[in-house]
DNA sequence: AAATACAATTGACAAATATCAACTACTCAT
DNA sequence: ATGAGTAGTTGATATTTGTCAATTGTATTT
């Protein structure tokens, strides 16, 4: 809990008081999620955001072939929900499972709300958050139609290095919309180039 | 600007006191656009907001042998900017220009951190605003690194059947990061299909 | 330590998409 | 109405990426 502590205070300035700190504990809820125990499965409705305060997790679909489409990961500090879901009350069509084991704190859609119209620094860190994601997202975007995939994934090792260690090769090639054989190979020469 | 009024009447149940319309009106400059004309360059910071009442535009980077890559486009009831220079204050990499002649509400920054800070009917806007950017954003990845050339084509068909019908194929080709090319021979069959 | 399962690599080939060039159709300005 | 410029189409070919199958490597379980 101290952890998710800090980082509200790290990305907002206002202050939180003591009977605020004592709302927050009590909305969110410490959960434990061992290594490929599910978050959310396809067909749920997303009710809880959860935050991550040790682990890593991913979310994904799955199509026909039963090929997994990783859409994000998560690791320490990340926000993990299916927003669509989450917002709109609608049935995910994402899973969200852990790939390590990992403790997070997580809050009912209903407490979220709650805590976003009494505590002015949780509205605050709310907008931040968006404001983040929302460039993110386009930057992500951006890459998906402009980039070939070595470019994509060496803009992943200089963005994310996080994530191309602590997730497997095959998962890194799913989130960058490519099969784990070519990315096998991408790897290979951009090895090559460096000798 | 009677079209943006209603457009936040119909975005936001928080009603808006009469002061606070006087407000919104001195904050936001009516503006026209020619076709082809620039409302933002690449290397210029994102100053202003600009919310559509008419016509339409397209945001997109340049790249090192000049082609043209469109991240975004607008119409009537849709906002643009640069998100990522307009609130961070950096130097823009996008175009924004005009595809239609274009007529536009726009809005400083300084101005706009003042509305949301004091008409809540406009912080539940923009929180609104966010939150459906979030879920487009999210639609529109998993789309990249799941879906066919086609696939992708036919998603936007029939999600934005408005941009298909209002920019050029070679716009379209671009949003959807194909060579026009590519895109002729998709409608080409697509069409035999129907037959 | 052996056995098992899964991840990563590699090769051969297939499919998707890009590139280049030529041609046609259309629009717009004069 | 004419000519210039642009968008769209089509064909030939190159490049990129995917698929399938076999193999190797690595970790985990017993």
């Amino acid at each position: 809990m101290e952890t998710f502590f800090n980082y509200i205070r790290r990305y907002t300035e206002h202050p939180i008081s003591e009977q605020e700190l004592l709302l927050l504990q009590n909305a969110f809820k410490p959960r434990k999620i061992r290594k490929r125990q599910y978050l959310l499965q396809e067909g749920d409705i997303c009710r809880h955001l959860a935050f991550i305060t040790k682990g890593a997790m991913r979310q994904y679909s799955v199509d026909d072939k039963g090929v997994e489409h990783i859409v994000q990961f998560g690791i320490e500090d990340w926000w993990m929900s299916d927003r669509e879901s989450f917002e709109l009350g609608s049935v995910s069509a994402y899973n969200i499972d852990a790939w390590e084991d990992t403790t997070l704190l997580q809050i009912h859609y209903d407490d979220w709300w709650e805590i976003r119209n009494s505590i002015p620094a949780m509205r605050i860190l709310t907008a931040e958050m968006d404001k983040r994601h929302a460039v993110a997202a386009q930057k992500r975007i951006h890459a998906a139609i402009t980039l070939t995939a070595e470019e994509r994934y060496l803009d992943m090792l200089r963005h994310q290095p996080a994530f191309v260690q602590r997730f497997p090769q095959n998962m890194i090639a799913s989130y960058l919309g490519i099969s784990p054989e070519t990315l096998s190979r991408i790897r290979k020469q951009a090895y090559l180039k460096n000798e």
